[in-house]
DNA sequence: AGTCTTATGGATAAAATTATCCGCTACTGA
DNA sequence: TCAGTAGCGGATAATTTTATCCATAAGACT
């Protein structure tokens, strides 16, 4: 028996920002579209690692959270197609800092960590999905 | 029956960056200690909505990824003090373009997401723990 | 002897996130 | 008629993250 709920404070300037762009994909997702990339079967080629349903259910969070919009265009087979909003603009700034200190980290990350997990991640690979 | 297997892309220096500072108290308490409080139990009173259980598991994965330093003083009762890494400065300095970035955002974010969610949140609560 | 203090961590459960499978729509072309 | 296409989303399972409960240690204080 437990007594508490769930709590999450997005009165947090810091919680907003992890909440919009915390998801496992998105980050990916927004680099893909800034590319070019924006119709869904498209994005699920150059991500195949995650599923479509995946993929969908992160953009939409991104449209929710006004980073995409969505155009749908009525026809057959269905297309529609993403594209960054204003807002993104200042989102992809911040991705780049966070990114950019990834970057400059990853040695002393990886060497830190590497005794404490087994071998299990993917390496190098995927530097292209990389966002 | 399901086939696949779990990847995690960590030559991405934006995982690297989401994987470091992703943790839900983490941010809170860098801020906790970049402030000077830095024993577990003083943090624990900063940030009651999280039990010591977890902040301490937050606590040792900002330690393992090099980020908090922890010292054991060897008394009774038990005192150990943490403190920020050299590490840690650039770190703040990208959580804090993410804070601005909320801060910024934060209205629209709440007239986009409101109409989803059943009036759930902490509202304005907490904004001494907000990092 | 009983109680309080402070930090830690095992076992376990709840909650949140991500993944998989599958079916549906409605047209195109073989 | 059957397969292929492109996008959507329900139901459900696996995985990961957070949370809760509890027990231990060992001295100080009443």
């Amino acid at each position: 028996m437990y007594e508490k709920k769930i709590p999450k404070d997005l009165s947090c300037g810091l919680n907003i920002a992890i909440e919009v762009i915390g998801g496992k994909w998105k980050a990916n997702l927004l680099a893909n579209i800034s590319k070019g990339i924006i119709r869904p079967s498209e994005l699920h080629k150059s991500i195949p690692q995650a599923s479509a349903r995946v993929l969908n259910q992160q953009l939409s969070e991104l449209e929710l959270h006004g980073i995409v919009e969505k155009k749908i265009y009525n026809v057959l087979p269905p297309k529609s197609e993403y594209s960054l909003t204003k807002n993104a603009e200042s989102v992809l700034e911040v991705l780049r800092a966070m990114k950019s200190w990834g970057e400059g980290y990853k040695e002393i990350f990886h060497e830190l960590t590497q005794n404490s997990r087994i071998e299990g991640h993917d390496g190098i690979a995927n530097q292209e999905s990389c966002s």
